[in-house]
DNA sequence: ATATTTGCCGACTGTTTAGTCAGTCATTAG
DNA sequence: CTAATGACTGACTAAACAGTCGGCAAATAT
């Protein structure tokens, strides 16, 4: 229906395959189903597209974890949604956990300017930092924690990715692995 | 004057910057200082240099964490001074650092063979094992606890290198950070 | 002295690529 | 009914690319 759409998609798929410039445009275009010169109608470079994918995955992804998480009321509850809400997404959208991965160590990911990087994590810095004023977690520099929280979880999606458990399973290791998170911060 | 190693000197550079596929290898000839036609006589073939170049940074810094801590005897000593070294190593080795990451969410990661990876991993294994038996460490699977281990020196890596300190700053946190992932893992 | 090997060169080529453009067709507007 | 619009097409092109190859100069072997 939505080529825009459709383009998206396959490119998605075709670049977590063959990386960026691995991906010829002709062939996205026909993994989408459409021709070729469409691909330039709603992208006006190759580099546009990969930019424009990775804003719609971050965004998607964004708006999922803090609707998982806006019922929650303490501090502890509220990042452990988060935490649980970011496996759980990129458990459901193992292309774009991927992508995004591949994206972040590229070059590419110096045409994203750096406010808007820094505008995209100020809400998490803002809530650790609340964590820290309450004496909940050990005073650190946000910017550390922050890290420490975002590779901790990356590396458990890693560890799930290449483990393939039942969702038993699975739910079991990313409740543990909160609790060693938990111990690690506080 | 090795043109082999000038050559592998200047892809470990170009390719940061422009990423595998930005990176021509007239570009990188040129770099070498040497002729197109030398970096076809001495690898067969792009991809093949790419991976000569990952083998050889990966045997590089195993030679030099396992040198580091070999004198060490203790289960926590000898996994602070492995976690330390690789941390250091990488701070003194930005750009290999950053070729490995970018390396390991490409698609040329499968070319690496699955029993290789496995066999470089082992003797960080056994240890974990060994710490797992002498009831050190907490009981977990060690393919958990060694993902969570280096995701925690990932981060902390990215971490030293978006933020250049001064070499007593970085001690503070690379310590800092050691206890804490001892605090996750006991 | 001659032959052979070795490390290296750089002009060259066939192929692939991102991006263009002239034009089609269905829909909407007047 | 006619005109205008805009999404969409796919053949096309100029540039860039990985890899080839015939040959050179210096070292080594005979």
């Amino acid at each position: 229906m939505d080529k825009k759409r459709k383009l998206l998609d396959a490119a998605l798929k075709l670049f977590v395959e063959y990386g960026f410039h691995g991906t010829p445009t002709s062939m996205i275009a026909k993994e989408a189903g459409v021709a070729n010169g469409t691909l330039f109608h709603y992208f006006t470079t190759k580099d546009e597209l990969i930019i424009a994918l990775y804003v719609d995955i971050k965004t998607r992804m964004s708006t999922y974890i803090f609707e998982s998480a806006k019922e929650q009321k303490t501090f502890k509850n509220i990042l452990k949604e988060q935490f649980l809400a970011s496996l759980y997404w990129a458990q459901d959208n193992k292309l774009e956990f991927l992508f995004v991965e591949q994206f972040k160590t590229s070059p590419f990911l110096s045409l994203i300017a750096p406010l808007e990087i820094e505008e995209s994590l100020k809400p998490y810095f803002d809530m650790l930092h609340r964590g820290m004023k309450d004496k909940i977690i050990k005073s650190h520099p946000v910017g550390l924690l922050f890290t420490l929280i975002s590779s901790h979880t990356y590396g458990i999606n890693q560890y799930l990715i290449t483990s393939n458990f039942s969702k038993a399973k699975q739910h079991q290791v990313i409740s543990d692995s909160f609790e060693m998170l938990w111990s690690m911060i506080t």
